[in-house]
DNA sequence: CGAAAAATGATCCAGCGGGTTCAATCTAGC
DNA sequence: GCTAGATTGAACCCGCTGGATCATTTTTCG
């Protein structure tokens, strides 16, 4: 609500110069809750980290809380985006769908094992249930769907068979981003590209053995 | 080291009757850790939900990350365990492999749903960076070992065809825990059992259709 | 029963971090 | 150039928490 006012009063009245200020604020609190964690990051560093004074940091969001909120909100949406777009890549019915599927892990897989996809899982497990609002807009749900619809296009044309295609979906997420998990030790240690490609390939393979068109 | 030395005093010299103090401790510490994160719990919280004096926490456990440290430590062994004997029902070779995946998948996503389970990959999650040794007792490794042994068994005794049983063995718990997780929303939203079996019957189908001794 | 060890509760301290206030300064737009 | 609003830095208040101390009581065990 406040911020909602602050926006609009933002739009139309003067901050035109100024205004960077916002977004570099958010964006150093996005990278200080992510090192240090909500409880542990303090206020004062966000401000040093964004080149401001800490009133500032009020002036423009009046709550840590809020702070957090939408710097995290901020970060979610953009990594949704980028996911999507990277989905987006399975709309043109391809000559050979193993090796897109793989190509197209490979790529979402880089992305989850990302420093900002994986503080913002981080943060948002963390702190789930004191901000529940964030969940909505922010789980892989538009990203299940959005693969979905790609399996439901490619199972009419044949070269699929899935006959559930958001199952399916839900699934090939799952053999990709587990596997991963499990191996980068909550985010622990990092995981070498060709480990990536690895993944990817064994993800595709059972997927494809599973839903292939020429699998019961 | 601290706790070395006060378990071995403690073990041959004078705690006998009082000990479980000690045990109360831990399980008050974990449950209050599980309900605040590390940092918003506080140790006067511990000390009263395990009916005892502060100054007896300190006594037991000279630091709060070492009360941490001990208190997961202990919950993941147990979750492990746990987690370990539900795999050993894959023993027997079953006439029904497929429901008896779909069994011990249940199993397995019942524990992983539990609000045990749920508080400990939270906590882990969180605070990894700062307890590295703790990752590596507690992480899902011997679970899929475990798992991989019996994939290899069911492989040479013609039930399966996991040409590489170790890989079979992330996907399938990834199979299981993937879908489940993007559900629960962060361990949000509480799954209903039948849609624990349902996750369960569609890994293991799944699992059948990729690793079945009739596929390809 | 008596001594040693442990538990207790109360108190205290020091540091930290969220949030506010205020006077001084800077910037934008008329 | 002038006014209004934004920014700044610094100081300040306040509550909280980790951790220590200590005298008193309880428990254990020889």
């Amino acid at each position: 609500m406040t911020e909602a006012t602050s926006t609009a009063a933002s739009r139309h009245r003067a901050p035109r110069g100024r205004i960077d200020k916002r977004q570099a604020i958010l964006d150093a609190a996005f990278t200080v809750f992510a090192r240090e964690g909500y409880a542990n990051a303090c206020v004062k560093e966000i401000a040093a980290e964004a080149r401001v004074a800490k009133p500032t940091v009020y002036n423009h969001l009046n709550d840590k809380a809020n702070l957090f909120h939408h710097a995290v909100k901020l970060a979610a949406e953009h990594e949704v985006a980028e996911n999507l777009r990277i989905v987006e890549r399975l709309a043109r019915p391809a000559d050979d769908l193993r090796g897109a599927l793989e190509d197209v892990g490979h790529r979402l897989l880089r992305r989850y094992c990302g420093d900002r996809s994986r503080a913002l899982r981080r943060l948002l497990c963390a702190e789930a249930h004191r901000f529940p609002d964030l969940l909505e807009t922010t789980g892989t749900g538009r990203l299940t769907e959005a693969l979905a619809d790609r399996f439901a296009r490619l199972t009419l044309s044949g070269h699929l068979r899935t006959p559930d295609p958001a199952e399916a979906a839900e699934q090939f997420l799952a053999l990709l981003t587990g596997p991963a998990e499990a191996r980068s030790r909550f985010g622990t240690r990092e995981l070498p590209d060709e480990v990536l490609r690895a993944l990817a390939r064994a993800a595709a393979g059972t997927f494809c053995s599973a839903f292939g068109p020429r699998a019961g």
